[in-house]
DNA sequence: AGAGAGCCAGTGCTTACATCA
DNA sequence: GATGATGTAAGCACTGGCTCT
């Protein structure tokens, strides 16, 4: 991972300190653009001094308008779309084959229109695999989609402009709402690193004390009777016990603890 | 200042699926 | 094994509030 990708990828894991205004190649005509995708931007764009890893939203600014619509259009020319979604008076049947694959049973819905028959406003509909996967790959390209983009997205889908918008918005919704337990979990781990290393450094902490405590008692010690090798950190009584009992040693080497003087 | 457009957060309702008696 | 009741997750749609032009 390069640092473009960093960049195009960052995780923001809202943490409020240190955040940085990442710079994108927004070009003044994208300003528009900017505003659709402030909600993203807090995500892509403020870099926390904490930062743990890949954000999943990948937004390419560089890209707007034709190119959403003329791979919509590619899809729809390979893909015989049902126009029908399946709407709660329109009964749809999933079966299981044996490979455990879904199969869809449209009985057929006999309209689209925004009300049924009893002239009542629709309730609820599903879309179908096909609408979906377009949806999907639209909004792979783009997270928002500007007014001509969404016209021509219901057109395909045979769609209504409102029913793309509240598509939209849902999805962006549901992954925001995965970013958030994505980097949930990441703060969890963080957390239990950080607890584990405070820890250590209390333990480490008390060891050290603890020496200073027996340096200390060795400095009451006529001086002449202590000397400490600077290359390995013990402190020798000068071999009048050679026995082995004076000898100890100053923590690690990477830890700062310094013996000045032992005179 | 007010209107309109667009977005988000919250929520209700429906559907599909899993589990259990 | 089939069936109905129940719980749950996911998806669609609406509403109210906010921001920006």
């Amino acid at each position: 991972m390069g640092l473009d990708d960093v960049h195009n990828t960052s995780l923001c894991l809202g943490l409020g300190i240190g955040c940085l205004v990442k710079q994108e190649n927004f070009s003044p005509s994208d300003h528009q653009q900017q505003k659709k995708n402030r909600s993203f931007l807090k995500h892509d764009q403020f870099l926390p001094s904490l930062s743990l890893g890949p954000s999943f939203v990948k937004f390419d600014s560089s890209k707007v308008d034709g190119e959403a619509i003329d791979l919509h259009q590619r899809q729809a020319s390979s893909l015989s779309l049902s126009a029908v979604s399946s709407f709660s008076n329109s009964s749809v049947k999933r079966e299981r084959d044996l490979g455990g694959e879904e199969v869809e049973l449209e009985r057929v819905s006999s309209r689209v229109s925004d009300e049924n028959e009893e002239g009542s406003p629709r309730k609820k509909l599903r879309l179908s695999k096909e609408q979906s996967a377009i949806l999907e790959d639209s909004f792979k390209e783009h997270s928002t989609l500007n007014p001509k983009q969404k016209q021509a997205l219901a057109e395909q889908l045979n769609l209504r402009l409102r029913q793309v918008e509240v598509w939209f918005q849902n999805r962006r919704a549901r992954t925001k709402l995965k970013q958030t337990e994505v980097d949930c979990e990441l703060l969890k781990k963080c957390c239990e690193t950080l607890t584990e290393e405070n820890k250590r450094l209390h333990r480490e902490l008390q060891e050290l004390k603890s020496l200073k405590l027996t340096a200390s008692y060795y400095m009451q010690l006529p001086a002449a009777t202590l000397t400490m090798c600077p290359s390995c950190e013990k402190v020798d009584n000068g071999g009048e016990s050679p026995s082995a009992s004076t000898t100890f040693t100053i923590g690690q080497k990477s830890h700062f603890f310094t013996v000045h003087s032992l005179h």
